[in-house]
DNA sequence: CAGTGGTCTAGACCACGAA
DNA sequence: TCGTGGTCTAGACCACTGT
């Protein structure tokens, strides 16, 4: 037989492309970079641009890559960490926290939201909107849902809403014990609102961190936070020891 | 002007689509039933297979979907919650853990993780590979590197490889004590070794947890867990108590 | 072997950002 | 206005699964 290496497994050309640029931008590209535009990369590939798009997909998945649209694509620094939860349980807008309230309104919550908090499907409760801010970047987007009941006696006719609402909410938040908290983390897709706040086209992946905070034994509010996929790395540590890792690249 | 509504903001279609076939998914669909294949819903929507499957990316990447070549798609059921913290911290491979261990042999690790451990690049280290089922699934992959300081005088002579010595390495970590433990989440996609064992594509989308255990205050041990983030809500609750949501759907 | 989803092509046009 | 990435089309062939 004269086949040097008949291919058992023929690797698909995107994938093959994938590790050859993930290769290149380990060696000859800088962060923050800008590649080739997407028809020239094709062509020096000999591939139609929609393979080497599935290339540049997965390596922006993976946050080695930043595009945007009428700018270019980017190399990506290496992700940030985000902590999440620490040992310590402690309520939205406590000291320390890194969260900016921007607005608070009386929403009915999602069914799922709704089915947490032993709310009535179409029950109102306070929402309040909250974003996160990380060098200079946003990287998180949250919906904040409080049940009247946890915050009841809140005054209804000064600050109707708005951040300034926001902030009264969690103030009283404040008030209550907080026996416990649970925390879920699973990969979305942004909706159209939160994919604005972040800075990224609509379905963009996202983390979303569902939490239960939990006093008196009760549901006392569920937060619904959606970060940014591929610029965070959420940490949880006991510590605020970062765990570093991703190959290490030269700065511009 | 005779406009009835001016599109200001275009939806791209298969945005619009993937709407559509989700509340189609909820109202008009069982879990475990098999949806048209892409050729007749492209046509029944009037749409490039192309776009079609667009959409369904999408919804397979929120885990409403699930795609298999050679058969079909399916409607998924919700996505499990899978526990991956506790308050306590145990070492892995102790009483009531989820995982399996396969395989253990000397590797030298990924250069990220050589750093967390300290250890010199390209020195090898225990690899034991463990693999975590739930509900009759394969979820999660995971590679515990222990380098050979943590588990001094491990006889290397019998069972050089195999479960048997993944075992014995678990059980030497059970002796030392553990101070603390920190994890980070991230996306990443499953490598093509990981992919066969999660029965995925290489590429899906996975959730990365990196767990690193300290004790006498040094790096022990580092876990790199990925888990199908199709199918998949990682849990880090406090009490064992699970978060549902996600939409009730009717079971088949 | 038939039918499924996965890959790939070579075009076209659109929305957006910067100059 | 121009160049970028984002969307979309209408095909083709391949790899896999079941029968």
């Amino acid at each position: 037989m004269g086949t040097t290496q008949l291919e058992t497994v023929p690797e698909p050309k995107y994938w093959h492309l994938k590790t050859v640029l993930s290769e290149a931008l380990d060696s000859e590209f800088s962060v923050g970079e800008i590649l080739p535009n997407e028809r020239d990369l094709a062509a020096r590939f000999g591939v139609a641009r929609a393979t080497l798009r599935q290339a540049l997909e997965q390596l922006e998945l993976e946050g080695r890559l930043q595009r945007r649209r009428g700018v270019g694509t980017t190399v990506a620094p290496p992700r940030m960490g985000v902590a999440v939860g620490t040992e310590q349980h402690v309520w939205p807008g406590a000291a320390g926290d890194t969260w900016q309230p921007t607005d608070c309104t009386m929403t009915a919550p999602p069914n799922a939201v709704a089915a947490i908090l032993e709310t009535a499907v179409g029950e109102q409760v306070h929402t309040v909107r909250r974003s996160r801010v990380s060098q200079g970047q946003p990287v998180a987007a949250e919906l904040l849902y409080v049940p009247e009941s946890s915050v009841p006696g809140l005054p209804a006719v000064d600050a109707p809403s708005g951040a300034a609402r926001a902030r009264a909410v969690l103030r009283r938040l404040q008030g209550l014990s907080l026996e416990g908290q649970e925390r879920a983390v699973e990969l979305g897709s942004a909706r159209a609102e939160d994919a604005k706040e972040l800075d990224r086209l609509p379905g963009a992946p996202v983390l979303v961190v569902t939490t239960r905070f939990i006093a008196e034994a009760r549901t006392a509010a569920v937060s619904v936070a959606t970060y940014r996929a591929d610029t965070c790395r959420l940490t949880f540590g006991d510590s605020g020891v970062e765990i570093h890792h991703g190959p290490e690249r030269h700065a511009s």
